[in-house]
DNA sequence: CTGCTTAACTAAACCGGTCTAGCTCTGGCA
DNA sequence: TGCCAGAGCTAGACCGGTTTAGTTAAGCAG
């Protein structure tokens, strides 16, 4: 014989099929007696819950769905989404709930995604990352009614759940320290600019420069490469006036700026100050290490699972949440420009 | 309304319900004119399979399990999974199959797992990685019956497809190329212990030592982390005696290397070479970037997914593969022993 | 024209759960 | 004693597909 099925068990125990659904969810409608005996069978004849049984008849499918529109071979680079992942599935497999994974091509493919698989029940929830700036994927999943975290900007639009870190005050924290210590000329190199968090920093840098009465900083935007960071690297150090710092938004970018520095012969932190928005080993192995943001991405993972599971258990609206805003962490990246080591 | 069944296709379309499955699964029982009707009338009223349903009726649920064992923060740190997961995703995204994805703590979770993934009918295979010697899991997935494709080793032991790269030739090719440049005295920082590849890499480096004439190779195990790494460097430089070389099983232990090469002031390549049996971004973008085994992970994953598919078809048993032997690319961490920079 | 085969299709069972309507007790209270 | 409420449980519909058994009509040989 098979699997057993709460028929088998219903059988054994001398009940129906019903009161053995309402004894193993553990709701009303049995006396205590029966859930006990009925648990002790279902327990004894090994019994599993058979999942799309349980999706079809629209309850939890105890899985939920994050889908990633980036192109698969730039994903394995990424030390953010790794991170993320493994924060993400710290919570989720302490509470048995699996992690749905698609990656595609693009926002349309996304969404499709998202519809494709709230229709189908296949999982009860979703994470959504890279929040845009007029995102079109959240009417999507205000339509389809599933919960969901997005991870990105406080704002409205949408009715999902928001957590995010203050990148403006991050970034603030940057050019407050490298101002400090004597930099005039900072220059960025910035992510995809239609992501929200790409244009906060962009603006706050440039807000910054303002206040502190520094040259026009000049944000440069990528693909979020070690290709592209490397170039726009290369270009900004041959051209005149070059600047004595520059701000990595992901630290791949940063590591292979550090790179291109070293080829060039520009010394760093002699000549070039580097600091990384993004800190992670890749930051901390180098030489020299980087100075950077920490942000715990581990944690934010933790959080959002966290968030995400309280939010299927029905748990109200649960409002935005903000992390705590990222502190940089000095290594020996930075210096005075023109300094020494 | 909300989405449309195929009892509203049958009733739209004329037919009954099994026509119109006949029609959506391409079998016969219809002629070709009532297809091209059901068919179109499906399109039109934009009708997607609910696949709890499908897998109720026994058929398949259109996803495979990946169950990692290993501490969730470690994860996020290595350029293999991700990659591999990249590669994976690309083959499953453009088959509709997704990845059921769960990071566990040891292998006794982990089989706990594939349990009772298979007994949901959640997934339709397994990928199985970090294959060990006597390896545990084997077994249990003969028992559960479920096609699955192992990543690593040749070898007897479960029905699994397997899929692996010639870890000992790699390694010889290696230490020929050291000794070749001279090298006399080559330490190895292994991975751990118990994973079949960890052995066949050290095998292959004592072999080809004794071969070769050069002094007994020392192969330190270590858990793969890049504190691991740097501390078994710091260990090995201080030594009197010290290698002139060292091979790293990972690129992140290799760059964790170089850092503390960098701080002790041993200059790579002149005092020391470096050589990562791992690549990734990672070993291009540090500098000096380093000599490392190219196995293209992305294929890899690719590769291990189009083969769990072809086994979910059906295809019989599918016999083992071997991918490209990897080949090293000499990048500048390396240099005759004492040579120049 | 009869009898037989086969293609095309329908009706209904089935997968393993959830959930609702309703039945049967028991106890409390007027 | 009669009535009602509620606890505890059962029967069976239901979710959306797949699959099998059965029906109908057409085609063809004799």
């Amino acid at each position: 014989m098979g699997r057993p099925t709460i028929a088998d068990i219903a059988r054994q125990a001398g009940v129906s099929k019903g009161a053995v659904s309402f004894a193993l969810n553990g709701r009303p409608g049995v006396s205590e007696a029966t859930r006990d005996r009925i648990l002790r069978v279902a327990e004894e004849m090994n019994w599993r819950p058979h999942s799309a049984a349980r999706a079809l008849g629209g309850a939890r499918s105890d899985a939920v769905g994050l889908v990633i529109a980036r192109p698969a071979r730039t994903i394995g680079v990424e030390p953010f989404f790794s991170q993320l992942l493994s924060g993400l599935q710290a919570v989720l497999s302490a509470s048995s709930v699996a992690l749905h994974l698609m990656v595609v091509e693009d926002t349309a493919a996304e969404m499709e995604v998202y519809r494709r698989w709230a229709s189908e029940h296949r999982v009860d929830g979703f994470i959504v990352v890279d929040l845009q700036v007029k995102d079109p994927r959240l009417p999507v999943l205000d339509e389809l009614g599933l919960p969901a975290v997005v991870l990105g900007g406080p704002g409205k639009g949408g009715n999902q759940l928001r957590i995010w870190a203050d990148d403006r005050e991050a970034m603030l924290s940057i050019v407050d320290y490298l101002a400090a210590i004597g930099h005039r000329r900072i220059a960025h190199l910035a992510g995809l600019p239609h992501f929200q968090h790409t244009q906060r920093r962009i603006r706050a840098l440039r807000d910054a420069s303002r206040r502190l009465g520094l040259e026009e900083a000049l944000s440069v935007p990528t693909d979020f490469s070690d290709a592209e960071g490397a170039a726009a690297t290369r270009t900004l150090l041959s051209r005149p006036g070059r600047p004595t710092a520059i701000v990595y938004d992901s630290d791949v970018m940063a590591v292979a700026g550090l790179g291109v520095a070293g080829e060039m012969g520009v010394s760093v932190p002699g000549e070039l100050s580097i600091v990384s928005f993004d800190d992670s080993v890749l930051a901390r192995i180098v030489h020299p290490p980087l100075t950077a943001l920490s942000r715990d991405t581990f944690a934010l993972g933790e959080q959002v699972a966290r968030s995400l599971l309280e939010a299927l258990d029905g748990a109200g609206p649960g409002r935005d949440l903000q992390m705590p805003t990222p502190r940089l962490t000095v290594r020996e990246s930075t210096s005075p420009p023109g300094g020494g080591s």
